[in-house]
RNA sequence: GCGCGAUUAGCUCAGUGGUAGAGCGCUUGCUUCACACGCAAGAAGUCGCAGGUUCGAACCCUGCAUCGCGCACCA
């Protein structure tokens, strides 16, 4: 085999080993498979959006799962797919071509327009899933999916006939959410609560039957005055009982409105009156109701204000008319006061604009199920991961109201509702007739993305492979998408029998953090903090950049992303790259290395125990989902067990001119090599294919390699206490070296002085680790005034360097020694002083501090020896 | 107001009852025959604050503070 190249070039081999698993086909699903299923279905993007961090975060750890379960013997599917994403697409597509043509959607006509989303979406999207793609995603491509596929939109539709059969769709004249710059009715999800500065009013209200007699009134919305159609005052506040039942002038067109009682006033809350705007505040909506007033609508649906019979604030927008309305009460002298104020006022999620409630003639739906949908979870038949997330999908489910399911959008799945003659309504796929119009509304967004889970599959694909096993996505649709899955998959029972246990759309939720940038700001394309994916992976490799992601990716908890953490994840790469190279080096490898062949070395005995270990904390990671411990782990065994003690320990036996011993140490290389090449592979699985097939490892790919098992080969024999005592000794004597300021380059001898004659088998690796030209082991070793000397499990280290003793700078170091173990040591005898210690912690934790105490005494006593003999 | 998180080294974060950890950054020494995307050594933390439980608390309990998120209210 040619020698590896010095570095490694993932920008060749990643594309390269991708385009081959396609090839083979390694990632189709096989429905009639007799392997145990494994299915994940992708929380679907955009068509039209680009990768961001979010999303490699989040595919990366399906990714993972994936290839986990196949190397774990599943068959797996992993569904892909996108979203048409209705308002967040129209709106895309609607400023584009407000840039390039200067023309409103209306320009065009719903037919027009729509044909230029589509060629919108066909030359723009996808771009999404050659980049899941580059990042190596073992997605089964030809499984993709769209919420707008043919099949999809039936199923979608259809599923709103049933619910309207149910009586569980229906339609409404109600308040609602509406976005004025969308001008889209929105569901209550859809409305970001955001607290904003703004300006209280005090208006004031004259008594009809009492003029010169004003009410003050204190109000946020002065330009919505014009609308108000009475005053209410509590029931039971004495202020104002004999005003009940009077009349007052409205401020703005002057126009007598009466005052009345209702339950719902706060007495306490400024002056204890409220002006009831039935058109536009849903509070004072359901007051007006109760008490039969009639309903003043004064906005334009683009936000505008509609009031010919106010000429001043008729046409303007709606802020600039607060402020005229202001002025316009303050010029009548109706203006008590105007005073800073903070308060909490609804944002569209997509426009950014507050938005208006809103009385509209929409759909609704009742949801069905919530009871059962909050059981399974309750009951852990769908487990949360981190589980806290339960008492929030609970506070939602528990407080559920009623969902608007029409958009004014033309982009998304049509009302299959039909009108006709004489005010007749059918719900029906199918248009009745010629004299019948469909419903101009469309579907929001999400009402198709609750059948995700199954509506994907075909019979035989959901027959296998539902309920899937296990949905990863971000907390933040939680109520969007996750609960109304649940509920979808209880209520339309795709399932195998009736069982909730076989209906739930998936068994394990993971809930990923949310990625912030350095300074804990979400990542936003406005903001311009989100570093683009595909540049990192060209720069540091798909790999690196997963692995990187995923070692600070704790469970639930946000990240702050910095570049240097993928950074880490290329270096570690190189790490793994340059480890085989060494190996490969030395020889082909061999694929079934056979260990019971070769008497291990200590270090073998001890590389191996760490390996399996390693193994089984990792296979604990994992069913709890804790990715970072399984990278974190990988990470700590590989270079720190492996690279930097196994490797260099077992240099003597590879120098050495010993096949037997050589050809052990080899063997131990190549099990270790092959078991994390595939313990890493689902997180970098393009250099582990790469090597598995460079080293030889296996004929087939890594990818349906089985993962290294527990070996139970190394027991808690005294090997392992012989290596912790070796690497002890390396660690005192570079220490001891490095504080007697001998050069890094520079050769030495040492001299350790201790009965434990085993340790002189053990001298050339400790030569050798410690960069010593010799290293002797005498029990009854004298050294000489001022050499260096240190204390070992095993003894005391004496450093011999030529350079002459200096007896200053040595007794310097030694009193500085001296005064850590004393601390140390006096911390140890103070609690084994106590006697509650002593009487009630466990023997074992007593035993440790007795040894404890023995070894530290030992030590100082020789410390203190050779301090003594420098005098 | 209710609920959920977080608070540990300069930075990003691990650590869930028994002598404080990693990576980066910093200081020092090294181009030694896998790797400078590297090797070795080192400095650096009253574990947010106050009580409590315990022989013993970063860890368990209570309260508080600060930051973030969700829900409700917001005239």
């Amino acid at each position: 085999m040619a020698e590896l190249p010095k570095t490694y070039d993932p920008n060749a081999v990643e594309p390269k080993w991708y385009a081959r698993w396609l090839e083979r086909g390694d990632y189709d699903a096989d429905a009639s498979s007799s392997k145990p299923a494994f299915s994940i279905v992708i929380p679907p993007p955009n068509i039209t959006g680009v990768l961001t961090l979010g999303h490699v975060l989040n595919t990366t750890i399906q990714d993972i799962l994936a290839r986990r379960a196949r190397m774990t013997g599943h068959e797996v599917l992993w569904l892909p797919g996108t979203d048409h994403a209705g308002v967040a697409t129209q709106t895309a597509v609607e400023k584009y071509l407000s840039k390039t043509e200067k023309k409103k959607r209306q320009d065009y006509g719903r037919e027009e327009f729509l044909r230029r989303v589509v060629e919108w979406q066909d030359k723009h999207g996808g771009i999404i899933i050659e980049q899941l793609k580059r990042l190596g995603c073992s997605c089964d491509w030809a499984r993709l999916r769209y919420t707008f596929d043919g099949g999809y939109v039936r199923a979608v539709q259809q599923v709103f006939v049933e619910l309207y059969a149910k009586g569980l769709i229906y339609r409404g004249r109600r308040m609602i959410n509406w976005d004025p710059a969308a001008q889209t009715a929105l569901s209550d999800e859809e409305v970001i609560p955001t607290k904003q500065k703004s300006v209280l009013y005090s208006v004031r209200y004259e008594i009809v039957e009492q003029p010169g007699r004003f009410l003050e009134v204190a109000t946020t919305r002065p330009e919505t005055i014009m609308a108000d159609v009475g005053l209410a005052v509590h029931p039971g506040d004495a202020r104002y009982r004999e005003l009940i039942g009077k009349k007052v002038w409205r401020p703005l067109v002057r126009e007598e409105i009466p005052v009345l009682a209702d339950e719902g006033i706060d007495p306490e809350f400024g002056t204890g009156i409220l002006k009831i705007t039935p058109a536009h505040d849903k509070v004072d909506f359901e007051i007006g109701q109760r008490n039969g007033l009639p309903i003043v609508d004064v906005l334009h649906p683009n936000g505008r204000i509609n009031c010919p019979a106010l000429p001043e604030l008729d046409g303007m927008e709606r802020f600039e008319a607060r402020k005229r309305a202001g002025e316009l009460l303050a010029e009548k002298g109706l203006l008590a006061k105007e005073e800073p104020y903070e308060n909490t006022v609804g944002f569209s999620e997509r426009a950014g604009v507050p938005i208006e409630p809103r009385l509209s003639e929409q759909w609704f739906l009742r949801y069905p199920k919530t009871e059962e949908a909050l059981a399974v979870v309750r009951a852990h038949l769908i487990r949360f991961f981190p589980a806290h997330w339960e008492k929030v999908y609970e506070q939602w489910l528990t407080n559920i109201q009623d969902w608007c399911i029409s958009r004014q959008v033309w982009w998304g799945h049509r009302i299959p509702a039909w009108y006709g003659p004489d005010d007749a309504v059918r719900v029906q796929l199918e248009s009745p007739g010629d004299d019948w119009r469909q419903d101009e509304d469309t579907l929001d967004t999400w009402f198709s993305s609750w059948l995700w889970a199954y509506e994907t599959m075909d019979e035989p694909t959901r027959a296998k492979f539902y309920p899937t096993s296990v949905l990863v996505t971000a907390p933040d649709i939680i109520f969007f998408w996750v609960a109304r899955m649940i509920i979808a998959g209880l209520e339309f029972k795709p399932g195998g029998s009736d069982a909730d246990a076989e209906n739930i759309p998936f068994r394990d939720v993971y809930f990923t953090g949310l990625i912030r940038d350095r300074s804990g700001r979400k990542m936003s394309k406005s903001l311009g903090n989100s570093p683009d994916p595909i540049e990192l992976m060209e720069k540091f490799g798909a790999d690196g950049v997963r692995f990187g992601l995923m070692r600070i990716a704790p469970s639930g908890q946000d990240i702050r992303f910095e570049e240097k953490q993928v950074e880490e994840g290329r270096n570690f790469a190189t790490k793994l790259w340059n480890a085989a190279r060494f190996r490969q080096m030395h020889g082909a490898s061999e694929a079934a290395p056979r260990l019971s062949e070769h008497t291990p070395s200590i270090y073998a005995v001890e590389v191996l125990a760490r390996l399996d270990e390693t193994i089984a904390a990792i296979e604990d990671a994992y069913r709890g989902y804790r990715f970072s411990e399984v990278a974190q782990g990988l990470y700590d065994f590989f270079w720190g067990d492996y690279c930097d003690w196994f490797v260099e320990a077992a240099k003597t036996d590879i120098f050495a001119e010993d096949p037997a011993r050589k050809a052990a140490v080899l063997a131990v290389m190549d099990h270790v090599l092959s078991a994390v090449l595939r313990l890493l592979h689902p997180f970098m699985p393009h250099i582990t294919e790469e090597l598995w097939s460079l080293l030889g490892f296996g004929e087939d790919s890594i990818q349906f390699a089985a993962p290294p098992q527990v070996q139970g080969l190394a027991k808690a024999g005294s090997e392992r206490q012989r290596v912790a005592a070796v690497y002890d000794t390396v660690r005192v004597g570079r220490n001891l070296r490095a504080e007697s300021r001998v050069p890094s380059n520079k050769k030495v001898p040492f001299v350790l002085r201790t009965a434990e004659s085993w340790m002189a088998e053990e001298a050339p690796t400790v030569a050798r680790l410690l960069s010593a030209d010799e290293f002797k082991v005498e029990a009854n070793y004298e050294a000489a005034k001022g050499v260096p000397v240190a204390m070992t499990d095993l003894g005391e280290l004496y450093l011999l360097a030529e350079m002459g003793a200096d007896v200053g700078a040595e007794r310097e170091r030694l009193e500085k020694e001296i005064a850590k173990l004393e601390k140390e040591l006096e911390a140890t005898v103070r609690k084994l002083s106590n006697s509650s210690f002593v009487d009630k912690a466990p023997p074992e934790v007593v035993a440790e501090h007795k040894q404890r105490q023995v070894d530290f005494t030992e030590k100082l006593t020789q410390l203190r020896a050779a301090r003594a003999s420098l005098e």
